[in-house]
DNA sequence: GCAGTTTGTCTGTCTACGGTGTACAAATAA
DNA sequence: TTATTTGTACACCGTAGACAGACAAACTGC
């Protein structure tokens, strides 16, 4: 399920919300569900459970959960934001800027190509 | 050209990096040419020069850029790296969490998909 | 040649943030 | 009630990012 890269620069707490985020936008997890505790996952994932409840924190902020004391987080049903103006160009340029280091690690076009449409299809089809 | 977000998370000096690395990577700059002198860019971007001055170094670890004292960063020929095992990974993971930030923010499916499909067009015809 | 300017580098400082340790308050379980 | 569970609050430490300032070497004008 969740791995977490210690090496990685990108901070623990947000590769915990944004494999999080993942799920919960493909509804791998409903409204209504309980996520595990933050001692739990904390455990599953070898860190520190404040670390996890920081994650947790920043999607309850975000609207995907409902922390409450002692009753653990719970999945809520989320209105999707409006559509944002600038929306576009903040996906467009993490995008550009991921395939430059892609292509830049040796990576093909043609599999960039591939993971590409592959992701459009499962978009289209629902998923993630 | 280059644009600089302060109120991002990722580092000043990582952002010139990513830029840089997007249109070395599609060929408008190519071997031979010179980049901007830290301070120069410095001065356009609003930061420190010691900030592009890292830019520059870690662009010329990845052998993009010849650093040579008062000669400024000249492009280098770069053969590129050999293709890794875990690569195909390394790129999915944020795709897909860069996919799930972008719905959760709003964007619909359907802008995405475009999207998508758009990149995976402009690579298939060289660029980017 | 020579003085002044340019240019990348080096060293140090300051601040902010990430991760952890630890204690706490409240709700649940026995 | 008593013990346990659970999210939170607060302090601490290490590290990294950004800046400031000085430096050494190459270039430019004369």
């Amino acid at each position: 399920m969740l791995r977490i890269d210690l090496a990685s620069n990108v901070p623990v707490y947000e590769q915990i919300a944004n494999g999080l985020r993942a799920e919960l936008v493909t509804g791998q997890f409903g409204p209504g569900d309980r996520l595990p505790t933050v001692r739990a996952l904390a455990i599953d994932l070898g860190v520190h459970h404040n670390t996890v409840a920081q994650a947790y924190r920043q999607l309850a902020d975000e609207g995907w959960l409902e922390l409450k004391r002692h009753r653990g987080a719970t999945v809520r049903e989320r209105r999707h934001a409006p559509n944002r103006s600038d929306g576009t160009e903040r996906f467009i340029r993490p995008l550009r800027e991921l395939l430059a280091k892609a292509l830049a690690e040796g990576l093909s076009r043609k599999l960039l190509i591939r993971e590409l449409m592959d992701s459009a299809r499962r978009l289209k089809e629902g998923g993630l």
